[in-house]
DNA sequence: ATTAATATTAAACGGTTGTTTTAAACTTGG
DNA sequence: CCAAGTTTAAAACAACCGTTTAATATTAAT
């Protein structure tokens, strides 16, 4: 493979990861990436054996970075002996990490909420292998985390807990990509902010509050539900 | 319109609101609604000018009935003398007649999940005035619940609660559809049920768990967060 | 019974989809 | 420099999409 032409497979990533981010798998055709990647049709199956692949080949290229990014920030919090992590601090890498990742990461895209999306799908587009690398390490580190800092957590409870973070954090990224989705004058966009005054922010602000707001929520919930045990 | 006629817009109404809750909007065609239904292609077009306003009639005639649910039950418990509700109360009626009515209406079908995933499409099927005539009333409606039962309560708090309350539930029914929609004995459904058992319950006693714990989750961070002022 | 309106049917239309073909343009090693 | 292999390009392919047409069948009313 030469290197002038891995450019034009990287260029079909790039525009891939925009593309299928904001519209979605299947409302991207191959015309329509070839033409944002200035490639020639056939190059998506020359390249990528076709669109099903073109697609998993976008998911993982970013999903790796962000897996590691997420154990990452992770393992920052509970190797800094300064100050021991509580549930709270736990509870925030995980929602803020999560956020940066789908709302603001660096090439500006919009890439989990591919992940989101076709996680709520009935498509299958992904494999099970993604499932088991991507989803259960990241799962269970931070399960381990939170028994570290809760030793009276049980891996049941923690599974509820954690579905309902993960519920949560969901629900505001599909909020802001809804919005985005309207014009910025449009009526949609008005009573949008009027009902959730947050969504009218910068992606930064929004990311602060959100997870503010999801540490907070769901660290009440914890402590008065499963209490640390006085020593 | 004749007696006999009205039957094969409903037999269509009936196919579609089964196909589209199980494939979405897009991965419906119109000749599969129609061999579903047991008509002929044009039909759709005949009845009901085209798709797009088939999928707005069958959302329109399940939510009217799910959003009338849904208040009249919380109508139930406020105007039930013997008992004064309270927090807890009002979240587990919302809960609990959001996810029957996704979950297990009794046409066995699963239309609210239409709304769930037209919701976080991208895609605009359904209008403005959907969201005014069906989510409006009840927020608004369980939001004076709410304050009500919890007079300190500032609207903009509640705001925010109901988002991680709602965003609770849509995680847990896309749960539940994710996993029905694979092979009951496939490797997937093996490991989801290990990762999270009370998918390998019944569909009401996946309701009556779910509903317990977004309500003593969501409860409990209510209590911590925003605590009733003494009297 | 006849007429007019309504409902159903099979066939076709124009368009878009993902993919493949065929050939020309490159890059690269001997 | 030239032949071998790799990458691009335009065009065509087959399948499917939502919709429409035009003819037929059914119903309702006079």
């Amino acid at each position: 493979m030469s290197e002038e032409k891995q450019k034009t497979k990287d260029r079909l990533l790039d525009a891939a990861e925009n593309l299928f981010a904001s519209k979605g798998f299947d409302d991207v055709s191959i015309r329509e990436l070839a033409a944002a990647a200035d490639v020639n049709v056939a190059a998506v199956n020359y390249h990528f054996q076709g669109k099903e692949n073109l697609f998993q080949q976008v998911i993982l290229r970013r999903f790796v970075v962000q897996r590691d990014n997420t154990l990452k920030a992770l393992e920052n919090i509970l190797s800094d002996a300064s100050n021991k992590p509580d549930i709270a601090l736990v509870i925030q890498t995980l929602v803020e990490e999560y956020l940066k990742g789908t709302l603001s990461s660096p090439g500006g895209g919009s890439f989990m909420l591919l992940v989101a999306r076709e996680m709520q799908s009935q498509n299958h587009h992904g494999s099970t292998t993604f499932f088991k690398e991507m989803v259960m390490p990241v799962f269970q580190a931070y399960s381990m985390a939170l028994m570290d800092v809760r030793p009276c957590l049980r891996q049941e409870q923690i599974n509820w807990i954690l579905a309902s973070i993960v519920g949560q954090i969901h629900h505001f990224i599909m909020r802001w990509h809804k919005k985005k989705s309207f014009d910025a004058q449009s009526e949609e966009v008005q009573i949008m902010v009027r009902v959730f005054p947050a969504l009218g922010l910068s992606v930064d602000d929004y990311i602060t509050q959100v997870t503010n707001h999801i540490t907070a929520f769901s660290t009440a919930a914890i402590d008065s539900l499963y209490p640390e045990v006085s020593p």
